[in-house]
DNA sequence: TATTGTTATACTCTATAACTATA
DNA sequence: TATAGTTATAGAGTATAACAATA
């Protein structure tokens, strides 16, 4: 069976922005699980490689994971040796790109300029810089 | 502390879309609890007063739920007498909105319009329907 | 007293596989 | 052989509470 039902909910704009999130973040984790690594770690890496020394408690503010949940994710990182960590203190470390992070960063670079690009080619430039300025909008 | 860390993703519209697709998702989902209701049980209760004697399996295509996902949401419904079933044939079901599933449904309707009127009102009209236009290309 | 990080735990959402019965 | 629905199970992702060490 393919008939289309009614959907009601399809003029709602929270309704098109899951939608819309999920058709590019899904192809996205998949091209990212190829190189072995989820979508919220590669986020880690990103903004660890940005923000050298950065701590585990400013990652998890800016992408809202509480520190009970960061705590797995950053072991999971030193275990794989792509991260590193530095004591700043008695109570904080200062977390690094190691080695093999940065190789691990190039390929998650690739699968996000690939993903982003494989979207953006159906719209104009001037729709698409749009875009990304109304949804900057929608949560700043 | 408070400083404000380098996002070297802030530019790409899928992280945007995640964040703004949270930011509106997060607080429905808050009042959705008060009325004691997910929403993704929310969105099949639309779709089947919507579309009524609608299948599970129609339902799951719409939605992207996977059958044996819906099974559960579906006996939740029914034992909470907010939507009923009638056979089709001896293998699928028609789905139907129940008494209390109706009340259910009021409510529900004005969590998402509040929702949607407190989003829209920092953007012109002309701004809003482009962005349900944008995202609607997005995923269409 | 507030902050950083850890541990343990639970709940939701989603994914897979094996199954039944029906078309 | 394909479809509709069920069951069981496992894995993410996220939530809370309690805790130790430190500022």
């Amino acid at each position: 069976m393919n008939s289309e039902i009614i959907n009601p909910l399809q003029d709602l704009a929270g309704y098109n922005l899951r939608r819309a999130s999920n058709i590019i973040i899904l192809p996205l984790e998949e091209s990212l699980r190829d190189i072995n690594i989820s979508i919220v770690s590669a986020t880690l890496l990103i903004l660890i490689e940005a923000n050298p020394g950065v701590t585990q408690s400013q990652l998890g503010r800016e992408v809202a994971i509480k520190s009970s949940n960061m705590t797995p994710l950053v072991l999971d990182l030193l275990g794989r040796e792509l991260i590193e960590r530095e004591r700043n203190d008695g109570r904080s470390y200062g977390l690094f790109i190691a080695g093999k992070g940065k190789t691990k960063l190039k390929k998650v670079w690739r699968c996000i300029l690939e993903s982003e690009a494989r979207q953006s080619n159906q719209f104009s430039r001037a729709e698409w810089k749009q875009l990304v300025c109304l949804l900057q909008k929608v949560w700043k």
